[in-house]
Parts: structure tokens; C-alpha cells; sequence
DNA sequence: ATTACACCCTGCCTGC
DNA sequence: TGCAGGCAGGGTGTAA
């Protein structure tokens, strides 16, 4: 479920909560959360391996790259006050992995506070004045993951190594336009998919996808290697400013599955003018928005406001 | 190499 | 009311 406004607003949260903590231990409820869902088999080892490498690390801070967030672990130094000459600052060398799939969420609770039957996984923290603290990972469908991973060079950025093929997202300083403008003009495939694929530019969804085609006048069936070099720029400057704007009201939430660390929704939803919008009149012409499935997604659009392409 | 598709889950909604 | 089927905001492995 969550796009890239989304997992930011989570990132904040996280920062806000966990950084300068240390992980006092660590529980699993249940093991698949430590795989992907395409290695749903978890080894018996893998909870305890994963219990033992967090456990008394430091975090550091929270970082973001497109949908994938992860927790930079120190060794329990305070390395921000560390003399710079005397002994330089590592560069930290794990990180926690998180990734939210479909439905995770990131929670922020006191120790004792009710657990919800979704919990997967859960850190226990202590802050600097030894208040305990626990950050809980809540996923409905398991589509989500978590992690203890080295961080290895990725697009300019050091990065979970299950992370390192997805390029930068529109809204860090690594991005390059000039390279996804680029790469996109090579593809074949519909524009729709292109601007889903994580390694050619990270961070869109489904939703923002539909919303930043439609706001660029672009039909989700063109193809980006045969329309004007214009108008995909149109789309990629859609796109990072329908996530901007919607980031800035805390991320798009339908139902219960999307909210931040407080558990608070986000606003964008009231902003969305295609995405489930099925038959509903276009909010720019009247004319009735289409829904069609590319590439297995159902995919909104206006006909009219988003001319179909010439070619077949 | 690029592209297409099945699949991993749970829960909810629709239609019969 | 019950149940089968479809659908959901993501990513990966595999095969063509």
C-alpha cells in the first residue's frame, strides 16, 4: 500500500522515535516477516540470527530510499560527538531493513500497551535516559519484510544490499533526470509500467502513477519510446510533485491499512483526482474515468484528458 | 537484455 | 446466510 509520501511520513516518525536508541532485544512473532515473499521458507535460525545481531545496537537514524527504509545501527558509541580528527566517524556498515509491502505499518509504543494481531516483529529500545520503548511491526499480508543487512554503494548512497538494484527516487539529492529521462525513453512497455518499475526510478506506486499521468495528459497505454521527450518530462515532474504535495499532508490514506507511527491517517486521499475514481465523472471534463488493468494493476484514466496513443 | 506473468498472503466486498 | 471469486496501494523469480 504504501508509496513513497507514505514510507516517508513513516521514516519521520521512526527517526523522530528510535534514533540515539539502543535495541535492547527483540522478538519475531512470525518468521515469514524475515523473508520475502517469494522465500516464504525461513530457516529456524534466521529469528534467532536475527535477535542476536540487533540486540544491543545503536541506531543512528532512519533513512529512505523510494519504498525501502532502514535503521542505520552504530555500535552503541555516540558518534555524532566523536572528535573528528582524533577518531573519524564510521560510516555505519548494517542497517535494519524495512520494507512495508502491501499493508506493514511501523507503530510506536510503551511497553505493555495492547498488541495488535498483526504483529510480526518487535524492537525493544531504550532511550538515552533508559526510558523503554518498543517499535512494533504490524502486517496484515506479510508482504513486508524485515532485516539486519551490510550497507553497500547503491545510485550514489550507501544502502541495504536488498535494496542496492532500486534507483533513487525523485525527491533525493542522488536523483538524476537526466539518466531516467534517458532510460525511460528506451522502453517499450506501457508508460504506466515503466513508471512501476522500482529500478528505473523508485518510490511510485500504483496510485501515484495513475495521478501523475493524468496530471500530465498522458494515456497510461503510451509508450514511453514513442512519445515526445515533452511529455515525459511532463510525467516525471508530475510525478515528484503529486508525491511532494502529497507527503506534505502526511500521504494518502483509504482505510485503516496506511497510517503513520502515531497511528494517524493521512489526508491526500481528498486530493486524488483518478486513482479509484472508476466511472466517476473526470474533475476536469465530466467526461467518465475509465478503469482498465496494465500490467496487472487496475489502472485509472480520463479518455478524453488523456488522449489514447495514435499508434497500435 | 527486456518483457510478461505467476506467486507470495490476508481480508473485504460483490454477486450468485 | 453462505460461499466462491475477485480485488487490494508491492516485489521477486522465472520463463519466454
Amino acid at each position: 500500500m504504501p508509496e513513497l509520501p507514505e514510507v516517508e511520513s513513516v521514516r519521520r516518525g521512526v527517526d523522530e522515535w528510535t534514533s540515539g536508541t539502543t535495541i535492547t532485544g527483540a522478538e519475531v512473532a512470525d518468521p515469514r516477516i524475515l523473508g520475502t515473499t517469494s522465500q516464504r521458507r525461513i530457516d529456524p535460525s534466521a529469528v534467532s540470527g536475527f535477535v542476536s545481531a540487533v540486540t544491543g545496537a545503536h541506531i543512528l537514524r532512519a533513512e529512505r530510499r523510494g519504498k525501502f527504509m532502514w535503521l542505520c545501527l552504530g555500535e552503541g558509541a555516540d558518534l555524532s560527538t566523536a572528535d573528528p580528527v582524533a577518531s573519524p566517524v564510521p560510516r555505519p556498515e548494517l542497517g535494519i531493513l524495512v520494507h512495508l509491502g502491501m499493508s506493514g505499518q511501523l507503530r510506536i509504543h510503551s511497553p505493555g500497551e495492547e498488541i495488535h494481531r498483526h504483529t510480526r516483529a518487535i524492537l525493544h529500545l531504550s532511550d538515552d535516559g533508559g526510558q523503554p520503548r518498543e517499535l512494533r511491526f504490524v502486517d496484515q499480508r506479510i508482504f513486508g519484510h524485515i532485516g539486519v543487512q551490510p550497507l553497500v554503494h547503491g545510485y550514489g548512497r550507501l544502502v541495504p544490499a536488498s535494496a542496492m538494484h532500486i534507483a533513487a527516487d525523485p525527491l533525493e539529492p542522488a536523483f538524476d533526470p537526466e539518466r531516467v529521462m534517458g532510460d525511460l525513453a528506451k522502453k517499450r512497455t506501457a508508460i504506466k509500467v515503466a513508471l512501476l518499475d522500482q529500478t528505473l526510478v523508485s518510490g511510485i506506486g500504483n496510485i501515484y502513477a495513475d495521478e501523475a499521468l493524468f496530471r500530465a495528459g498522458v494515456h497510461p497505454l503510451a509508450v514511453p519510446g514513442r512519445t515526445r521527450k515533452s511529455r515525459l518530462v511532463a510525467v516525471l515532474e508530475s510525478a515528484t510533485k503529486v508525491m511532494s504535495d502529497a507527503l506534505a499532508v502526511g500521504g494518502t490514506s483509504f482505510d485503516a491499512l496506511y497510517v503513520n507511527v502515531n497511528g494517524e491517517s493521512g489526508y491526500f486521499d481528498r486530493a486524488l483526482l483518478v486513482y479509484g475514481r472508476g466511472g466517476q465523472e473526470c474533475v476536469r471534463c465530466g467526461t467518465e474515468i475509465v478503469k482498465i488493468t496494465v500490467g496487472g494493476r487496475g489502472t485509472h484514466y480520463c479518455p478524453v484528458c488523456q488522449k489514447p496513443p495514435r499508434y497500435r
